[in-house]
DNA sequence: ATTGGATATTGACAGATCTCTATATCCGGC
DNA sequence: GCCGGATATAGAGATCTGTCAATATCCAAT
């Protein structure tokens, strides 16, 4: 925050912020993209997407990580909306949550209007 | 890596991964998703995309960051190919790459389906 | 109640990320 | 050629992230 640009009116374009609701919908879609933003959860996503859906049991002998660290990202995703997951017994399955994958779809979509 | 989890076969979904070239195809996708992480990028995003294309110079005054963070973030969204920069005298224009937007939607939208 | 397998949590560590200040480079005008 | 403004790079520090081993918790079956 130390050298000031000054731009010239004539030259630059004028300055134009995001609306504070739009800012606040992006941090939001910035949290999915964060999400998104690993290889290994991206392919548990399409995994389990693929499949339906998958109990953590299955997606682990799939991606060469131990158990924790599989447990950490299915966390991640459900934190970010991305999947759900539903205990039945002893396991607990996971399905993608297609309203929220459609959501940050919409968000992106508009970047490039 | 350690703790072997073994699914019975009747119980649990039979095991099935992701294609070598889907993979390929989704670490790619995560590293821009990685570049949309970011609150502040993806807000640099919106407003240079608002604005058909922006100058650095006025990109600056908006977020309340230094100058040099500004040029990093753009940085970050130029290598992911989501924006393209073109120098013109003194000043470097920058607009949103509609195209790799488009990818990404394309690639996030098939997670739903 | 005890046992064993499935899942979650904790603590630790290496590496990445974001931010800054300071400095360098680039470009147009004088 | 020099100066000043715009942009880029380098170096440093604080924080976040992904991974593991170890351990705790949960559940069904015995």
């Amino acid at each position: 925050m130390t050298t000031q640009t000054k731009a010239p009116e004539a030259l630059c374009c004028p300055i134009e912020e995001v609306a504070p609701q739009d800012a606040a919908a992006l941090s939001e879609t910035a949290a999915i993209f964060k999400a998104l933003s690993d290889g290994t959860r991206l392919r548990m996503l399409k995994t389990i997407s693929h499949m339906t859906e998958m109990c953590e049991c299955n997606i682990v002998p799939v991606f060469g990580l131990s158990q924790p660290t599989i447990s950490y990202h299915l966390k991640v995703l459900r934190e970010a909306g991305l999947i759900t997951s539903e205990r039945r017994g002893q396991w607990v399955w996971h399905r993608v949550n297609e309203k929220a994958v459609l959501g940050a779809v919409r968000q992106l979509s508009e970047l490039a209007i």
